[in-house]
DNA sequence: GTGCCCTTATATCTACTAGATATAAGGGCA
DNA sequence: TGCCCTTATATCTAGTAGATATAAGGGCAC
């Protein structure tokens, strides 16, 4: 899959769920796929009019300050194209581990910093999913859809999980080069992870 | 932290290290801190012309074809510093989950096939992960950069098992929605995964 | 009633990045 | 000797994030 398939495929996919304007699109990607993608508006807008050019989506009911885009017939048959192309992996660019990597050069304070902040962004992450699982168990209406909804979901958890479970793990071997500190003072930071 | 420090941050970091040219940077990156980060050549040249411009690092060694770059002074001490702000999170663009989402156009054998592959690509991430620890372990001349270095390696790791596990718990998702798969068969899957 | 502020809405611009492309030199091997 | 692969430099094009610009609608305090 070319770069440029990505968002078309996600743009197509989203309105797939129900026609809604460029803005909504934007709020649908970020509340409903956000746990595993995103999109700018500086893509969203540009993309709708590439596909309302293709006949892939049609502008309706526009209004005075806003259209509702949907996906057509030959929209829908160009998203089922796209989702059976390979998927093109994401290249790694992880911030908190490339500073742990020249971690001697930081120091084991701002370290243990960054991890306890990557861990609790994991448990901020794990309560959102906990409440979208809630919703997609609760809504009848998605039907068939709701397995395979949950499975993105599941890889979120898992994911998160991970990076908990990493966390304290580094926290520890972090706390092993630590100089000296009081086996008190370490046990009750650890306590204070725990609790979050 | 600007998204223009990143590539800066990678590669003071990665000069650090030792002194290298242009190419062999690449190549370090991705042998050294590829299971976290990628740069491009599209973004290793320019960010090497604009340090050398900057005094933070200097070329030495200008042979006819090749020069080798080294940090300076300025230059590590200009690390410490964006190695201090805080890192920029990356957005998730996961073409796997993006596909499983919509998994009900694309059908329950194609998603299986998706989720398998992501399988065996989190085994060899497991398998060169496990490389590198043992690497790092043996290379005595890390010596007290080796617990950092470490850090990395292990959440590579908890990621990895984390998809694995998250795979073999979507398959039986998956293979729960097929349409009347005989029990044998389905066990024969689950048994190759395993071998896997 | 008015003005301020926030939200919804559209659209594009700039900066960052991937990956393709171009060129070239060195070395190994048939 | 020529081909092919690797090392090496460098930039170009396409894709994307996020800032920026503009505007309309609605709520709320004064």
């Amino acid at each position: 899959m070319s770069r440029s398939d990505q968002t078309r495929t996600a743009v197509l996919g989203a309105l797939s769920i129900q026609p809604m304007s460029g803005y909504a699109l934007r709020e649908e990607i970020v509340s409903t796929l956000g746990h595993f993608w995103s999109e700018s508006f500086g893509q969203i807008y540009p993309a709708l009019a590439r596909l309302e050019g293709e006949g892939l989506v049609e502008r309706r009911d526009a209004g005075s300050r806003s259209s509702t885009f949907a996906i057509t017939r030959v929209g829908t048959e160009q998203l089922r194209t796209l989702l059976a192309e390979p998927p093109q992996i994401a290249k790694p660019r992880n911030g908190v581990l490339l500073r742990l990597f020249f971690g001697r050069q930081l120091g084991p304070d701002r370290c243990r910093e960054l991890v306890r902040e990557r861990r609790e962004s994991a448990l901020r992450q794990l309560a959102e999913l906990a409440r979208a699982r809630a919703e997609v168990e609760a809504d009848a209406s998605l039907a068939d859809q709701a397995p395979y909804i949950l499975l993105t979901v599941s890889a979120g958890e898992h994911s998160a999980r991970a990076t908990v479970a990493w966390a304290d793990e580094a926290t520890a071997a972090l706390d092993g080069l630590a100089t000296r500190a009081t086996p008190a003072r370490a046990g009750a930071g650890v306590a204070d992870g725990g609790a979050e």
